[in-house]
DNA sequence: TGACGATTCCTACAAACGTAGGAATCACGT
DNA sequence: ACGTGATTCCTACGTTTGTAGGAATCGTCA
C-alpha cells in the first residue's frame, strides 16, 4: 500500500498530480492564493513526500522537478479504504447512502451512478 | 464542528457509540480481540476524548462511565466532508463513482441507493 | 563583477498521536 | 483484616505533522 499521506500532504499532492511534473514554485502558485503556507513550508512537504517515496525529484537546470511515483488513483483507493473502515466500519452501503443524501450531484452524475448500479446489481 | 478525532480515537469512539454508556473495560473488550492495545492505551484515548469534549465521564460506584457528548452522525458528517475535500477535492460525483465501483453492495443496498437517486434527480 | 532575489538543503520546534508504565486506590475473596 | 487484581490518575516518550528559519548557492541584471 502507499505510505500514509497526511492532510497537508494531500493538498500538495493534488497539485502535483494535476500538473505533473512541477517545480516547488509552481506548486506554491497552484495552491489557493490566500493559502497560509509560505514557500518554505511547501518545500518541506515536497521533501517529505520524496522521503516517503511518493514523489521523485530530478534536477532540471538546477531547479528541482517533482514527479509522482505513485498514481493518484492508487492513493485515492488506499485512503478511501481506510476512511471506509475508520468512519463506517467497513459498511459501504451506509457510506454511499450518507454521501448520496448529503452532497450535490448533477443530473448527469446521477445518471452515471444509476448506470453503474444497474450494471452492478445481481453481479456479485 | 466537532474536534478532530484521530484514527485510533475513531476505533474507540465506534465502541462507545455502539454500547453507550461504557466503562473502559467494556471498550477494551469490545475491540477486536487480537487488538494490539493494552487496557492502559484504551484508557489514554478515553481520557483524551474527554479532554476534547467528545466524551463525558461520570463515576458510577467508583468506576468511570463514558458517554458521547457528540452524536455519531455529527462526527461522521464532519469527517466525511473533510475526506471529500482532501481526497476528491470536493468532487462528490467521482467519490460516489469510486466507491460504487470498488465495494461490495447487496442487492438490497443497491435498491435503496437507486431509490434515493431517483428522489434526488431533478431536485436541486 | 557585485548585489539581489529565487531555490535548495539542512535544522528546528511545538502540538498531536500512538503507546504505554507506575503509583495510588478500590473492591472482593479467603 | 490482608493480599490481589482491577481501575484511575498522572506522567512519559518516540514519531508524525504543521510550520517554518537560516545558510549556502545559483542566475540575472545593472
Amino acid at each position: 500500500m502507499p505510505p500514509k499521506i497526511s492532510s497537508a500532504e494531500w493538498e500538495v499532492m493534488n497539485r502535483v498530480w494535476d500538473r505533473n511534473p512541477v517545480t516547488a514554485a509552481e506548486v506554491f502558485d497552484a495552491l489557493p492564493h490566500d493559502n497560509e503556507w509560505k514557500q518554505k513550508t511547501v518545500n518541506t512537504f515536497l521533501a517529505r513526500l520524496v522521503e516517503k517515496g511518493v514523489l521523485a525529484v530530478t534536477k532540471q537546470d538546477n531547479v528541482n522537478l517533482y514527479t509522482p511515483r505513485l498514481k493518484r488513483e492508487e492513493c485515492v483507493a488506499s485512503e478511501s479504504e481506510t476512511f471506509l473502515q475508520r468512519v463506517f466500519q467497513g459498511a459501504a452501503g451506509p457510506l454511499l447512502l450518507h454521501f448520496c443524501d448529503n452532497v450535490e450531484l448533477s443530473d448527469e452524475e446521477i445518471k452515471e451512478l444509476q448506470k453503474r448500479l444497474r450494471q452492478k446489481k445481481g453481479r456479485s
